[in-house]
DNA sequence: AATGAATGAGGCTTCATTCAT
DNA sequence: CATGAATGAAGCCTCATTCAT
């Protein structure tokens, strides 16, 4: 029945965690059932139990996948030429359904489980420190930051780059659900951008000069 | 605290709302119970049905609430002599378990019960657009904005300041629940004063050219 | 705001079975809550319960205001110059929600309680016995029944009579809502006078010989 | 009782809608709770669940059985050699506790519920009407109607029965719980049969010519 | 006498989890 | 490995009943 006569057990957890994606992005954590995993994933309730301890587990499972592919991310971005090419790859991860994996609502609700489950409070901590390290360190050493006509820190200016991030992505909640990816994440660039240009592009201060 | 030992329906509803913010803010909205509410607001689960004509009812009238706290707010913005004040008075109420009523966790969750519940989702948006129009045209109208470093229009600046108002309430519910209210304002504030310097700060570009 | 400044247990206790009579019609026994009964007449909750010790209580004083409807009724049919007007009042009273008070859906409710309740049940069955006892020596009586082409006993006819207007009775709570209390006695008059005839009207038995 | 220790889907059903009719029986539709019902097939509350959407289904199941039964009563009653026997059939089942599934009490409350639900009263319509057809037909065609004493047509003849048949029924659940089933069919045979000798038998006329 | 706020037991239903097959 | 029937605790909600005013 499945693709391959043998199912590894990574590939199933694959399948299992992708199919609770979809369930905990489309009725939350608490609201979704393990039933709706499983018929999602096309399985057996059961089956799930014999991958992941119990739902717990399964959130947990899915706040590292998530840590994973920010991680991911950032390696990715770290490699961009120019700081702006790494800013727009981190963008597009943390902010638009068109990422494959990370939808809005998933997010949302993963930070609002980790106000009251401290494990996965300490997981997105820990994933949001190593971004900022990350991100902190990218600025740094970037030329564009030299010229830049203001004195904040690398340290706030990444602060600032990763709170407007979470605010659009909280922001997208609310879109009508009929605005394509592409139209979400056109209105959500617009405004970063802003901001990018606002930290970066020394030439408007010129101007005024 | 009660004035009198006649509870007014009002005031019972207050009461039970209030309560409600405690459990929704400790547990979310769907894992906070009836019986939770109740018991915080010592009363009975039967009770709270003569005000509220199910869970659901209660948390529309939190959002309902919210809108109310946030229009509020947007008033007193509105009356502060400058743009930075009114900011600060925005970034208070927003931001911060410090305004009295408006707690992050519950926040984020709104947020997530949005991205499931139409409803919630158009007041929400409610809120946004007329807090939005708001801004923007107080600092349409600020002086600070006339001699601004860059080429922002006052609804990108008034977009990138609730996104990062946004971004740094997510941020906040992954403080270890150790942090007082004044350490967790004092670290928003920073970042937050970093985008009010970028926008409204001229002098910084001046000292560059 | 009652009719009059003073309203005696006795009004009181009629006010609410009236209410009852018509919540109970509508919904069941069961499914009429206190304060269904409570809004239908008009007045507070509390108030039923002192005129009544509990819903029980109520239920059982219907049993009895049925019971000395049937009786009253009895007492009319028994003054009837004829046996067929008689069985016309009988028929009337016992199928028709024509009648001010007696309605279908009430009586077939109350005999479906009578069937778990056996204190509804006595009482459902003295008042049937009564009745089939006035009704037998009705018959017994009446001069129409020493021609009848059949060799019933007036008991076994009043049996019968009875069983078919509880017959219709149970029909008639199929009846769509739509029709009038006319249309519906007017079907199951041509019923019942089929019975009419064949116990009381010899002729055609006689055309035959 | 169960064949073998593998419960296939619909043997569950059977198995719960046996426990429902004792519970319905017993208590009534609404008063039954389900955990009666659970408690009397001897499962669990939730395993209901599995196969009745919810209470009302239960009903609704219920109720499509009798007509099911009651369809089979008359498929039976049709193969009768003479009409006093196919009658007698039809009696057996419409009044008699004997009758292994059909239980007074249940279809007094079938009719109660049909007088509020109008789903319920149209399957129950829809079962009268087919029975009534049926019996119209068996009537017309048997010969012993040629020679009846009277002038009533088929169909008005099966109005009668069957309302005769609905009569004893209600009768029946007022029967002290003591009476046996036997006991009880004697009794209410008497009195059916007048009505038969009434309609089918004409010597009683003849002899009086 | 009358009100209706308040209680809390109990009903329906869901769902995480287990386990026999 | 996989299934899905089965369990039962727990959640939402209703409603008979009480009682302070």
């Amino acid at each position: 029945m499945s693709q391959h006569p043998i199912d590894t057990g990574a590939d199933r957890r694959t399948q299992i965690l992708e199919a609770a994606m979809v369930c905990f992005a489309k009725r939350g954590f608490h609201q979704a059932s393990m039933h709706d995993i499983s018929a999602e994933a096309g399985i057996s309730v059961g089956l799930i139990y014999r991958y992941f301890e119990n739902k717990e587990a399964v959130i947990s499972a899915m706040a590292d996948r998530h840590k994973k592919e920010i991680h991911e991310v950032l390696e990715r971005a770290r490699q961009a030429p120019t700081l702006l090419e790494s800013l727009e790859i981190l963008f597009t991860a943390h902010c638009c359904e068109n990422s494959p994996k990370v939808l809005s609502a998933f997010v949302v609700d993963l930070y609002a489980e980790a106000s009251r489950n401290p494990q996965v409070a300490n997981l997105v901590l820990g994933v949001l420190q190593t971004s900022m390290e990350g991100l902190t360190d990218l600025i740094a050493r970037a030329p564009e930051t030299q010229k830049s006509a203001h004195d904040l820190t690398p340290s706030e200016m990444a602060e600032l780059i990763f709170a407007v991030g979470r605010g659009m992505l909280m922001r997208d909640v609310l879109q009508p659900a009929e605005l394509t990816a592409e139209e979400r994440r056109t209105r959500q660039l617009a405004v970063t951008r802003g901001l990018w240009r606002l930290l970066f592009q020394p030439e408007n201060a010129a101007a005024y000069a």
